[in-house]
DNA sequence: AGCACGCCGACT
DNA sequence: GTCGGCGTGCTC
């Protein structure tokens, strides 16, 4: 690194990326120097300003550059060798998305990198390189032929979307409703392709973290724990590294994951499975904000292309209406498996007319005797409520004051189990005041219900019920605060498996997933709340939740009770109820898209938002509306509609004011034309003297709630 | 985004 | 007299 042979014209030029947000005015590449040449793809670390940080060689010339000063670029710190270079299609991959998401190459690229890159020494690198191409060499057997034995024959049902999805040239939407061994199929087809081709690789995401230990153990058991690497943010830095190796090495060949994965290093991808693909957790909401689902569907059509071809199958029993809308029109091959494995029946639906029960009612008598008879039986009843805490709101009676939180436009929850006042949204937590703060008055009390509440409620409720055995009925709740622990989520379920539990209360993580066999009743409550909601997908979020909650119900056929999903409500004669009961999804989505298209909405419009944090809500605005009027000058901006900016609904969150205005446009590419010329005028919008106060903003292309 | 540099208030 | 607050500006 001794600086005096460099300064010579000797060497090459390279086009490095590293982590830049793209606010800055800084290009997408930064240009260095390095005695060798080195093939795009390259992993390396770079000094930039102070510190040294990881990069990708996005290129590598002879000539010097153009428009930089040839004595400000800087030498190579090191190469990070020892492994094969990242690949065109996966940096074409990155390319596409900073650009269609509006982020800077160097964020996204390096957001899917293993993130200990970034402290790892060179040294260090070499030591772990050198280690893994050892135990390589002592050879993991890499092509173990799966056991026939632990492989059951697909049913007529499955083969058929097998056979149909194996061959297919266009994205499938493999329309499987809860319960019909979609992952059958998955794990099948996956089995097809790793047999047809020994390097070829496949990835599976699901939504969430929570659903990666069941998929990992029915993927170990079929195809041996050598061959998975798994892909999710919790991993230790040391595993995510591993597993990123093994899937870029090729040593992997089955990478399971939630979002992020969608991003890894997999030079011999042959399948994606975007499973519950309807699920918003596949849309990242914060750095770049990318669609997991919308980047599969690219990554395939790219090894289409440049490539030896791969497949991706979008699974869901209620599609989003984007999928939906591309399988009606053709665009995606969509596979019908409407039959629910073993015989078990779908959910009965069963409304309860708020407006015929009594004033006041918590659970409807109908509820609890319901689920005593169940419990009778050896059978388990679930009641969802999606909020949290014991009551969302504290209130005083004499004066007024409510539990607001001094930090966001919200109020706190209380919490029973350790009598705290706690914001969900910045996570400010106090102890519950013995009085009133505003006024003394002692008599200060719990608003509204949370599951905390709930499970107290059905507890008195039961009492006096028992359980076949004479023991009293028990009653247990599942949800963020309970299985916030280590291994707990594991241990509760383990406990509803086990029968240790007649009735279980818990939030919508309850419903996503998870199968309990002896559940006969589902119960969910504040369904309502959805029906009016402001945002325009909340009803189609509510229609999945209910067909998904109920799909939790009576998985097992030899129960003698038919199962059945109970929703208190206000509106028994809503539409969305309707469809519900028919367990008809077609027509839902009819509903939706008739409705969609006549307002104008997506899939029928593309939208994308500006995002503006600031210290008060005038300069989020000012910065919002400066902008708004530079968009409309840009070229194409005649194609779009800009909305005026809006604060958001929770409008301050931990003192900071948040705004944003939205962009829509039938035209994609006028949509993308206008965002992507957008970026200089925005940075001179900060500077105006009214936007002062502006903390950050960010574009959100295809946002999931406005 | 980090991380420097820089210019004003309360402490060992 | 320094420690440290975060405003401004730069990084090949």
């Amino acid at each position: 690194m001794s600086p005096d042979h460099h300064t010579t014209a000797s060497g090459h030029w390279l086009d490095v990326v590293v982590a830049t947000p793209a606010h800055r005015a800084l290009g997408d590449t930064l240009t260095y120097r390095h005695t060798d040449e080195l093939a795009a793809g390259t992993l390396v670390r770079v000094p930039l300003g102070s510190r040294t940080v990881p990069g990708v060689v996005w290129a590598c010339t002879d000539c010097p550059p153009t428009g930089l000063d040839p004595d400000k670029a800087r030498w190579v710190a090191a190469v990070l060798g020892g492994c094969p270079p990242l690949n065109p299609n996966w940096r074409t991959l990155v390319g596409f998305a900073a650009r269609y998401y509006q982020r800077s190459l160097g964020e996204v690229a390096l957001a899917a990198l293993p993130p200990q890159l970034r402290d790892l020494q060179p040294e260090q690198w070499l030591r772990k390189m050198r280690k893994l191409a050892k135990s390589a060499a002592a050879g993991t057997p890499h092509t173990t032929t799966p056991d026939t034995a632990i492989w059951p024959t697909p049913s007529t049902e499955q083969q058929a979307g097998l056979n149909a999805l194996v061959q297919a040239h266009q994205p499938v939407l493999l329309f499987g409703a809860t319960g019909s061994g979609k992952t059958e199929v998955y794990l099948q087809a996956a089995r097809q392709l790793l047999e047809a081709d020994p390097m070829a690789q496949v990835l599976v995401m699901v939504p969430e973290i929570n659903l990666t230990p069941q998929l990992q153990q029915r993927f170990v058991d079929r195809f041996g724990q050598a061959q998975v690497a798994l892909m999710h943010s919790g991993l230790t830095p040391a595993q995510r590294l591993e597993h990123w190796l093994a899937a870029h090495t090729g040593r992997a060949r089955i990478v399971l994951g939630t979002r992020t994965a969608v991003l890894g290093s997999m030079p011999r991808l042959r399948l994606i499975v975007v499973d519950e693909e309807h699920d918003p957790s596949y849309k990242s909401q914060e750095g770049a904000r990318y669609s997991a689902r919308d980047l599969a569907i690219y990554r395939a059509q790219l090894e289409t292309r440049h490539g030896a071809g791969c497949r991706v199958v979008l699974g869901s029993a209620t599609p989003s209406l984007e999928t939906w809308h591309a399988a009606q029109q053709g665009r995606y091959l969509q596979l019908d498996m409407p039959t629910r494995m073993g015989g078990a029946e779908p959910p009965a639906l069963r409304l309860l007319d708020m407006a015929r029960q009594p004033k006041g009612t918590v659970l409807p008598p109908a509820v609890v005797s319901a689920m005593t008879e169940r419990a009778a039986r050896g059978e388990q009843s679930l009641v969802l409520l999606n909020r949290r805490g014991y009551a969302p709101v504290l209130a005083c009676h004499a004066c007024g004051w409510k539990s607001h939180c001094p930090a966001c436009s919200a109020y706190r929850v209380f919490h029973k189990m350790d009598r705290s006042l706690r914001c969900h949204h910045c996570g400010l937590a106090e102890p519950v005041p013995r009085a009133c703060p505003d006024c003394g008055n002692l008599d200060i009390s719990p608003v509204g219900k949370g599951t905390e509440q709930l499970e107290e409620q059905v507890a008195t409720l039961l009492g006096g019920h028992q359980r076949p055995d004479g023991q009293p009925l028990r009653v247990a709740r599942m949800d963020a605060d309970t299985t916030r622990a280590q291994g707990s989520l594991e241990t509760q379920l383990a406990r509803v498996h086990g029968g240790e539990v007649d009735v279980l209360v818990g939030t919508q993580m309850v419903a996503k997933g998870h199968d309990f066999r002896r559940i006969t009743l589902v119960v969910a409550l504040n369904a309502d709340a959805a029906l009016f909601a402001s945002d325009y997908r909340a009803t189609e979020r509510l229609f999945a939740l209910l067909m998904q909650a109920g799909g939790r119900a009576g998985r097992d056929a030899s129960l003698s009770q038919k199962p059945e999903l109970w929703v208190p409500t206000w509106n028994p004669t809503h539409p969305l109820f309707g469809a519900l009961k028919k367990h008809d999804y077609a027509l839902f989505a009819a509903q939706q898209l008739q409705e969609r298209q006549v307002a104008q909405m997506p899939p029928f419009t593309h939208q994308a938002l500006l995002r503006a944090e600031a210290r008060t809500q005038a300069s989020a605005q000012a910065f919002l509306n400066a902008a708004r009027e530079a968009a409309s000058t840009l070229e194409g901006a005649e194609h779009l509609v800009l909305y005026p900016p809006v604060p958001l609904a929770i409008q301050r969150v931990a003192h900071v004011e948040r705004a944003h205005m939205l962009l829509e446009s039938t035209s994609r590419p006028a949509l993308q034309h206008v965002l992507a010329q957008w970026h200089t005028a925005l940075a001179a919008c900060r500077q105006l003297p009214a936007a002062k106060g502006l903390i950050r903003w960010a574009i959100d292309v295809d946002p999931l709630s406005i």
